[in-house]
DNA sequence: TTGATAGCGGATGTTTTTATCTTCTATTAA
DNA sequence: TTAATAGAAGATAAAAACATCCGCTATCAA
């Protein structure tokens, strides 16, 4: 479904989240440990992240990742997905046929029109702070303790 | 959402299912062209789908690619999806985690179920030879003329 | 002010996916 | 029976995705 940029995206951000709920920074190395993910590879997806002020960093001893108050207001899965994967989830045609519309459409278009829809929607209705919740409430989980 | 291998198949499902509801068999090269595709590569993709009985070929003069009447019956996109791109889209967590499942559910586990199992249940019920009376009919395209 | 820390950015390496090339075998028709 | 056709299969190559390494810069605390 997504490339594994955006999945380790997903578990960093949702991580970041729970933490800031908290008023809590968390750097790298945590973050990498925390979400089983290759340390220097989370690296370049917390950049892109920060690029596009999806989260915020701050350099030196004491240094970390967080999501503001205001950010965490109003953050959802769409925006995540959307930096790290671009728009083909929500987008291209099935087929992968350029050419594919609604005026020429390819044999599963509306097939796909339907459930790529009621991803777009989930996707943009799940709010990040809402997860993050659960997740510090024990109700879900990011690694098998 | 599929991988380029999955894509290239479903295309040449539809226009081998298309041909072979006129009694017609196709061979790979005007299969490649007719769907847009890496002759080669297609070649390789025919061949897992006639290993796994999806199509059937014939070789020598007058061979090529066909779909029998008992099997255009049967055949559904999720068949054809799960041969060439395996169950990942069906099975796999969102987040790509291994340990995800309804009793240690991942953050966006209920979220991804629901539009997981829509995508689902829309492979599995959109059938092949519906999809090819509609091509056949000029009501969809594969390729803009 | 200085040393340690931690994120940044560019270069590099590995693996997987995508794609091609070549040789072989089965089939058909003349 | 033979020449041409067309798919099968294995080796190889190119591109993209995944991942690492290393020097740099900003920041904080002593």
């Amino acid at each position: 479904m997504f490339s594994k940029s955006c999945e380790y995206g997903l578990r960093s951000v949702l991580f970041i989240a729970q933490n800031s709920i908290n008023n809590n920074k968390v750097g790298l190395i945590e973050i990498a440990k925390e979400i089983n993910s290759p340390t220097a590879f989370t690296a370049k997806i917390l950049q892109q992240l920060t690029r596009a002020d999806v989260i915020e960093s701050s350099k030196g001893p004491q240094g970390g990742f967080l999501i503001s108050k205001t950010g965490l207001k109003t953050l959802n899965l769409a925006k995540v997905v959307e930096v790290l994967d671009g728009d083909a989830i929500f987008e291209g045609c099935g087929l992968g046929l350029p050419q594919c519309d609604d005026q020429f459409p390819c044999p599963v278009h509306d097939q796909f029109l339907k459930v790529r829809k009621e991803l777009n929607v989930m996707l943009r209705t799940t709010k990040v702070v809402d997860l993050a919740k659960q997740l510090d409430g024990g109700l879900t989980w990011l690694k098998r303790t």
